[in-house]
Parts: C-alpha cells; sequence; structure tokens
DNA sequence: TTCCTTGCAAAACTTTTGCATTAAA
DNA sequence: TTTAATGCAAAAGTTTTGCAAGGAA
C-alpha cells in the first residue's frame, strides 16, 4: 500500500498537473479527509509542519486545482474563499454562529420543482447553503 | 401621491433609520426596483448623478440597511459583496458568462426533502444559487 | 538549455476604521 | 446644544501579479 504522499502525486499527474514538491504537499492536506480549508489555513498549516510554501504558490495552486477539478471553491461568506475537498456533488450546513461548513449528501436533498434555465442557458451547477442558527 | 424619495425616507423611519440625505439618497438608488448592486455601482450612480457621498458612507449604510433587513446582503461570488433590494425570500439565478443574477420566486422551486438540521440548531435561511451557462 | 514553478514583495481590490468636521433633532 | 452621521485617509484583509531565482525535464 502506497503513503498518501504517493497517491497525491498519483492524483496530480493524471490530472495534468506536474507534482512538485510544493503541489504534493498542499494536496496532501486539503485531499487528506472530506474538509473544509481556507487558503490562510493551508498556508499555516505546512508552515507549521516545516514545509517552506509561499502564500503565492498556495494560492495560486488551490486556483489550479480547482481548475482541473481536483478541488472546489466555495462563496459561502464574503470574508474568503473556502476550498472543498469533495468534488462530487453535494450541499452545505452553514453554522451563522461558529462559522463551520458541514457537508449535507446530495440523497438528503430533493427538488420536486426547479425553473427551467432562461433560453440559450443550461445549469451548470446547484450551490445550496442552508445557514444554521443556535435553536432558541 | 408622493415621490419615491419621500416613500424611502418613510421607510427608513419605520426601521428606526434616521432617513439623512445619504441614506435617502442610497436607499433611492437601490430601492428603486427589484435589482442586484455592488457598493461601488452604488456609489458610481451616486457620483454620476452629482450626489456628495463617501464610500465609507455607502458601505456603513449598505451593512445598516442590511442589519435591519431593509437589504439582503448575497455571497454570490467571491469577489464582492451584491445588495438585493428583494427581501422577500427568493432565491437566484448566477449567470456564469455574464455574471447577471436573477430572481427564482419561491413557488419555482419545492424541496420535497430537507436534511434535519443538528441538535441545538435551527434552520436559519436557505441561499440557493443555480449557476447558468451558455448552451452548448 | 528550455520551460515551468517558486518565493518575495508589491500591487490590486474590497471593506472597515479612526477621527475631525458637519448635519440632524 | 447634544448626539449622531459623514468624509477623508489610512488601515486591514484577501487575492493577484511581476520578476528574479531555482528546479525539473
Amino acid at each position: 500500500m502506497l503513503n498518501f504522499d504517493s497517491r497525491c502525486e498519483t492524483r496530480l499527474s493524471a490530472c495534468g498537473i506536474r507534482p512538485t514538491a510544493q503541489r504534493v504537499r498542499i494536496a496532501t492536506v486539503l485531499l487528506s479527509a472530506p474538509q473544509h480549508l481556507s487558503a490562510e489555513q493551508i498556508l499555516a498549516s505546512l508552515r507549521g509542519s516545516g514545509a517552506r510554501v509561499s502564500k503565492a504558490t498556495v494560492y495560486n495552486t488551490l486556483n489550479l486545482f480547482a481548475s482541473h477539478g481536483l478541488i472546489r471553491q466555495l462563496s459561502v461568506d464574503g470574508a474568503r474563499a473556502w476550498f472543498d475537498s469533495n468534488v462530487d456533488p453535494h450541499y452545505h450546513f452553514h453554522d451563522l454562529s461558529s462559522g463551520a461548513l458541514i457537508d449535507v449528501p446530495v440523497p438528503e436533498v430533493e427538488f420536486s420543482r426547479l425553473p427551467a434555465p432562461p433560453p440559450g442557458t443550461e445549469v451548470a451547477g446547484i450551490d445550496l447553503v442552508i445557514r444554521l442558527r443556535k435553536k432558541q
């Protein structure tokens, strides 16, 4: 069984992304579990584990990954972008008091009616965010 | 019949917001129709019509209006906030090629299944964005 | 060698804040 | 007259970019 790093390396190569040291480390952090991380969190995590990576490389790499469908960029609050390691279709809970994002699997949401897209357009995706507040 | 400005003034007062000249002008621009505008667009519109308003006042006023439920702030793309003059519940189409936002009335979407909110929380709101791309 | 990637710093953008001035009640 | 709102500039936070240096093929 190969370690997680080398599996990340393989995934990058499979996408046509050259698996440099920095890219593999960024992929390893984000893809190690289904999670939502900001660019700064990823940078801090890498720096904390002694990696030499620049902020610019983190941002550029995340954009690169997202453009290749390896991760998904979320616009949940206006403050910053969140990067989701889960690229399968799914939705989100957004806890307004903690800021936490929680995945909602597709089967837990069913639309019995959706509007027809305007003429000349088609649906590229559906983003659903269920905002949560503390009860009472 | 009163003009639109004085109706805006009345709406501000009804919310407990002191209707100063700048606030009434900002409200007049945004509330004149159901629309989605950015802070910069509102500032440009006001400056273009000869109004004396500062950028800080536009931002602060939009936050004030949103906190009183007079307008709604949207997080559709990461780039900037959009302010929606329609505060009735509704959803959005987001045209990815033009950036345009189009309202989707509530009756055009029906959920036949939604996940239960996690223990201790309740649903504060549902944001649905249907992304559109050009057909073919 | 040649091309691509990285790091750093600076720039670009959006939004917020501090504070003196001005306007509203 | 007293309190609140405004304008300006500066600051803050996130993200992008230019460019020289470094690394991979």
